[in-house]
DNA sequence: ACCATAAATCGAGGAATGTCGATTTGAAGG
DNA sequence: CCTTCAAATCGACATTCCTCGATTTATGGT
């Protein structure tokens, strides 16, 4: 666990809002379209128009949290589906706890 | 509290480490060379001499760490000392709990 | 095979960060 | 005053990060 390499990743507002947001997906996200729940998790797509930023950006941003263990991709037909690791949060946080 | 801010803060290994180093100052720095404890905190050159890094650099780390209200700071006569803000550490801890 | 859609990757420009040595500021002591 | 030492600030350059539009790579449907 890389602890620097996870605040790199936080360290920024549209993942941290990303992440916050996957804590709730039925809250935070527009339904699928094809009407799927978020058990395997959210979307490419939906993910992008939540935060309102380039498909290429959001694509970016998802890549560096997986790089960073904070989040587990599943890809299911054309789409990819991403979701929060809990465990490496739940890691991060009491690594965090005991070495800050 | 700038969540955010406070992970920029903590993202880079040596600042990362100063925090660390800070718990505990006896155990981690060289004596003063007046023989001052660390009650008050760390002076500058204590903590570069133990990073290796240069003097402008290691005073930048601190106005950044200081900026994030990671630690305070007290100037005594040529010296400045550091500490740790033990309360904005445990805000931040708590309120990641909550939000991450 | 061909087209459409989702996501990833590429290439690029600008902004922020890392890092240094040199200079400046501030305080203490003779 | 003048010097000396600690710390902060400045100016510069290299590296990384942010963000986009364009292109490429899957996959599915007709």
């Amino acid at each position: 666990m890389q602890l620097v390499e996870l605040h790199k990743a936080l360290a920024n507002d549209t993942r941290m809002d990303i992440m916050r947001w996957m804590s709730d997906p039925e809250k935070n996200f527009r339904p699928h379209k094809d009407g799927k729940d978020f058990s395997d998790g959210v979307c490419v797509q939906v993910i992008q128009e939540k935060t309102g930023m380039s498909q290429s950006t959001v694509s970016h941003y998802l890549s560096i949290l997986q790089r960073a263990n904070l989040v587990i991709t599943e890809r299911v037909g054309k789409w990819t589906y991403y979701k929060r690791n809990d465990e490496t949060i739940r890691a991060f946080l009491s690594e965090l706890q005991l070495t800050l």
